[in-house]
DNA sequence: AATATCGTAC
């Protein structure tokens, strides 16, 4: 008895306590295992491990592996991490769920994510918001409001969570009217001290473009953060309103709030905006007290302030004195070489990267681009497909740009085939380059079929580039109709006034070039430097040359376009002896000329016959002024010894010159000889000529 | 964060 009764105490004391025991080290050995493989940081080893393990696991180590998985993206160990979880326990708790529903949002699977939430027998609060924010955070905003309208209906409350993705899904489709109402929530919910929320608000009113109700909102925020005047400064900068923008960023410093890197950035590609030279030095000076100097993201919006504003140099100077430079800083100081004309020097920085992603070739080809290096940037867009078989829509902008600026209808045709096989057609900028393309190119037929197809998604820019080609084609009548027919569907730009004047301009059409001049007065249109020189373009073609100076009086700023366009206006209207007055005038003004200025010299020289004093500018152009001579001048210098008879002269320049006389060049200095019997010359050039015709 | 479509003088 006493022995039975033993070996029965005997079992149930190993039940009781020994094989309990051994069930615990086992659990506790797996625990130890899978937390030393995530300390190690081999999330699939520490899942594996899981699953070898037939039975339930502590909650907290689930939540744990969730945690990771989630910030890893870890669809698969997430999914197998679940399938645990619910194997083993017949009821797991609703807020391991909603993790899992959050892991499978962050990961982008938003079928399981929804599948889970479908399935839950239970749900809170937070079910529906992770639901919601997986569909916030996901790009599906449309999904997100149903589901918020749904959370209502079953009588669940919304919390200040639920309000802040909602409010996210709302900037991303710029849901005015629904964020208004969230609004109203949110104060009647009592929120309107949640500095999150009301900056979401100031966000969202932003994105919508009511930038008067965004600075009310913010300007209710007792104690606005760093984020909140973040949001305000980029919301500002985003609208057009760099002034502003520079403006509350001066008040976040007196607010003696510490700005965030991206703040820095926001004031200074502000201060670009609007060539704040100055102010981007201030904050320049605060980026240096505050040690944000060797901040990647501060100190390459640094380099492309100074490098806007005018000031290369000081842009290199940063550069060079980083302690480490990234892509990024590479990136913008190849960009401020190629944007200031020099692409030379932007090239050899370009080829000494390190490292260079698509946006390095990029602002490498637009700088070719953009100073009319066709050829230059032709075998750039060349090396760039070949070498890293990559183009985006930017490239694809870019090479239309380039069709454009050399006129070749058929790669402008090719182009729009890589956009159709690349899927980019719906791209706004894109589709505005092929518009502009089209017209530069001379097919205004495509150009308006084109416009039409694009009717549900063109901007102001796709009008105004359509302007543009009616313009370049003379068709001014018809440019002002459109002009008219764009009122209904958006409002006119500076561009918009430039085009416009230029094409009455062309066309000598003074009537309706006033009437232009006329509009912009009543509505208020400033008036800038810009469209101060197409006004005085205009009246001076038109022969106006009164109203041309009564408009001069009033421009305060005069920069090289408008100068360039007084001398080119005198000449059209036979006082080129005052042209070459006023050269000496923008000089002392301190106003470096450029090509233009000097062709409109020579143009003066030629109409005036002042051969020697037309020469000595040639020559003076290139050693003084460094200004390289391009085709316009080389054919001005031709016409100004031939059409005077400086037949030596002439002979020297033409066999000396270093480019390839043109066929018209050729004609004029052979014309000239012909009437001066000055055979030497006149066989040369019939021989060129000749050559020409092989 | 760095590239990015339309305008004025030729």
């Amino acid at each position: 008895m006493s022995e039975t009764s033993a070996s029965v105490f005997n079992h149930i004391f190993h039940n009781r306590n020994l094989y309990p025991q051994v069930e615990i080290t086992n659990a506790q050995k797996s625990i130890n295992k899978i937390l030393g493989y995530l300390n190690a940081g081999r999330l699939r080893k520490a899942v594996s491990t899981l699953f070898r393990f037939p039975e339930l696991l502590p909650y907290s180590l689930y939540a744990h592996l969730f945690q990771i998985c989630c910030s890893q993206r870890a669809i698969v160990e997430a999914r197998k991490v679940e399938s645990h979880l619910v194997t083993f326990s017949p009821t797991p708790p609703i807020f391991l769920l909603n993790r899992a529903i959050e892991t499978y949002g962050k990961c982008g699977f938003l079928n399981d994510a929804r599948e889970l939430f479908e399935e839950m027998p239970q749900k809170d609060g937070g079910s529906w918001n992770a639901m919601i924010t997986a569909y916030a955070q996901g790009g599906f905003p449309d999904e997100a409001f149903s589901l918020f309208l749904g959370m209502n209906k079953v009588g669940v409350y919304a919390n200040k969570i639920t309000f802040a993705s909602i409010l996210g899904s709302c900037a991303a489709s710029f849901e005015l009217n629904l964020s208004r109402q969230i609004h109203g929530h949110i104060m009647k919910y009592g929120f309107h001290r949640n500095v999150i929320l009301c900056s979401s608000l100031v966000d969202v009113y932003g994105k919508c473009q009511v930038m008067s109700d965004a600075r009310k909102m913010f300007n209710e925020i007792r104690y606005p953060n760093a984020i909140t005047w973040n949001v305000i400064v980029r919301r500002y900068l985003d609208n057009g309103d760099g002034r502003e923008a520079v403006l509350m960023f001066s008040r976040m410093l007196s607010a003696a709030i510490r700005p965030l890197n991206f703040t820095f950035s926001n004031a200074l590609v502000a201060c670009s905006s609007i060539y704040a030279l100055k102010e981007g030095m201030q904050i320049h000076g605060v980026v240096t007290k505050l040690g944000f100097l060797e901040n990647d993201v501060v100190s390459s919006s640094l380099i492309n302030m100074y490098v806007k504003c005018g000031e290369l140099y000081e842009g290199s100077r940063i550069f060079y004195e980083l302690g480490s430079k990234d892509l990024v800083t590479w990136t913008s100081i190849v960009s401020g070489y190629a944007m200031s004309g020099k692409t030379l020097e932007a090239r050899e920085l370009f080829n000494e990267m390190p490292e260079r992603n698509i946006i390095s070739w990029n602002a490498m080809l637009a700088g070719y681009i953009d100073s009319s290096k066709w050829l230059e940037a032709l075998d750039f867009l060349y090396l760039m497909l070949d070498e890293t078989k990559s183009l985006d829509h930017v490239t694809l902008s870019l090479m239309l740009k380039l069709s454009a600026g050399l006129s070749d209808h058929e790669m402008g045709k090719q182009v729009h085939g890589y956009i159709y096989r690349y899927g980019f057609h719906f791209n706004l900028m894109v589709g505005n380059a092929l518009l502009d393309m089209y017209g530069k190119c001379g097919n205004l037929n495509n150009a308006r079929v084109w416009f039409g197809i694009m009717s549900t998604w063109r901007d102001k820019v796709s009008w105004n580039a359509l302007l543009t080609s009616y313009a370049r084609h003379q068709l001014s009548e018809q440019a002002l109709a459109m002009f008219s027919e764009m009122q209904l569907e958006t409002k006119p730009t500076t561009y918009t006034f430039g085009t416009l004047l230029a094409a009455c301009a062309n066309t000598s059409a003074l009537y309706h070039g006033k009437q232009v001049h006329g509009y912009m007065i009543r509505h208020g249109i400033e008036i800038g430097t810009v469209l101060s020189t197409a006004l005085l373009h205009m009246y001076s073609k038109c022969r106006c040359i009164g109203y041309a100076f009564q408009v001069l009086k009033g421009i305060p700023f005069r920069d090289v376009g408008l100068w360039n366009t007084i001398i080119f206006g005198c000449c059209h209207n036979r006082r080129a002896k005052e042209a070459l007055e006023l050269f000496g005038a923008m000089v002392e003004e301190g106003i470096k000329p450029n090509h233009v200025t000097f062709h409109g010299i020579l143009v003066a020289c030629v109409e005036e016959g002042l051969v020697e004093y037309g020469a000595q500018c040639f020559k003076s152009m290139m050693n003084e002024y460094s200004v390289l001579p391009q085709l316009e001048h080389y054919n001005c210098m031709i016409e100004l010894y031939s059409r005077n008879g400086y037949m030596d002269e002439l002979e020297n320049f033409v066999k000396t010159m270093p480019i390839e006389p043109t066929i018209s060049m050729l004609n004029i200095a052979l014309d000239a000889c012909k009437k001066h019997e000055y055979s030497k010359l006149g066989e040369w050039i019939m021989e060129k000529i000749n050559e020409f015709n092989y």
